[in-house]
DNA sequence: ATAGTTGTAATAAGACAAATTACAACAAAC
DNA sequence: GTTTGTTGTAATTTGTCTTATTACAACTAT
């Protein structure tokens, strides 16, 4: 099992408002175009991120802006903006409360699993739009 | 998005095993009912869980037994031996290589997906089937 | 008013998890 | 060597979730 691209998409969408919204009127349709995921989807990340207040983008007119600096915004962000915030790891439904395993097994898992999860969006909290643009130019230069 | 319940699964499987096999045969059947997890399912798991050398199990006569010491189990062998070894996110299929975000999206994201997902794993490795099933035999005393 | 865009609902297609049914293969016990 | 209980395995089904798609109302500048 795996996470959806949600994470990935809305990455993608910060770039490119990023890189060019200040020249550019960046709709959904130019950011479809370069993900190649279809704009109704592209559209409801728009919301969400809007909800999260990382963007703005008029409605009508069209296009889309930050509205935070780059090095305030972490993938964390963009994560929770755009995911749900379930569990890490599933459990099975209904174990067996009559058997000691299955009585204890959701309290001997449930605090480790938390703290897996919490190492991981620990991690994604240190990357920063910032950086991924830094890294993005210099890319592009060459 | 979460991962499956196989983890959650595979580690009340071995619990069991560590917990009775000593005393009783535990079949699939027994798995079955302290889970509450249909029996096909136990056993395709048993049969990963052999794979990776973590237990054996007796094919006519039944049941299974661990392989190794509880404190050389870890939650890591365990995600391994029932799970596929994929990447934590997914990616959109087919970024735009026309425009430079899309050209280099991958490339930017891979590396730091890969360390969030390593990050997590080294927290998984650190929790072995001893410390569970000691955790597990003082709840079961009170 | 028009044109281009966003917001939103509804539906469909595809992937995957988990359950289920069915049965062959196997090994001990009688 | 047949019976019994179990494992190994295939095939099918159900439900859930992701992503794509169609359609259109709401909005705003020109």
């Amino acid at each position: 099992m795996q996470f959806s691209s949600k994470l990935a998409i809305a990455t993608h969408i910060l770039l490119v408002i990023a890189e060019f919204s200040e020249k550019e009127k960046v709709t959904s349709d130019v950011i479809a175009g370069s993900t190649n995921v279809n704009p109704v989807i592209i559209r409801n990340m728009l919301l969400k991120l809007q909800d999260a207040k990382i963007i703005q983008t008029k409605a009508g007119v069209g296009g889309s802006e930050l509205t935070k600096p780059l090095n305030k915004i972490t993938m964390r962000d963009i994560f929770y903006a755009v995911e749900e915030d379930k569990d890490l790891f599933k459990f099975h439904a209904n174990p067996n409360e009559d058997c000691p395993v299955g009585r204890n097994i959701h309290k001997l898992l449930d605090k480790r699993f938390d703290n897996a999860k919490e190492v991981m969006f620990d991690e994604l909290s240190k990357i920063t739009l910032d950086q991924l643009k830094f890294e993005l130019d210099k890319l592009i230069k060459k």
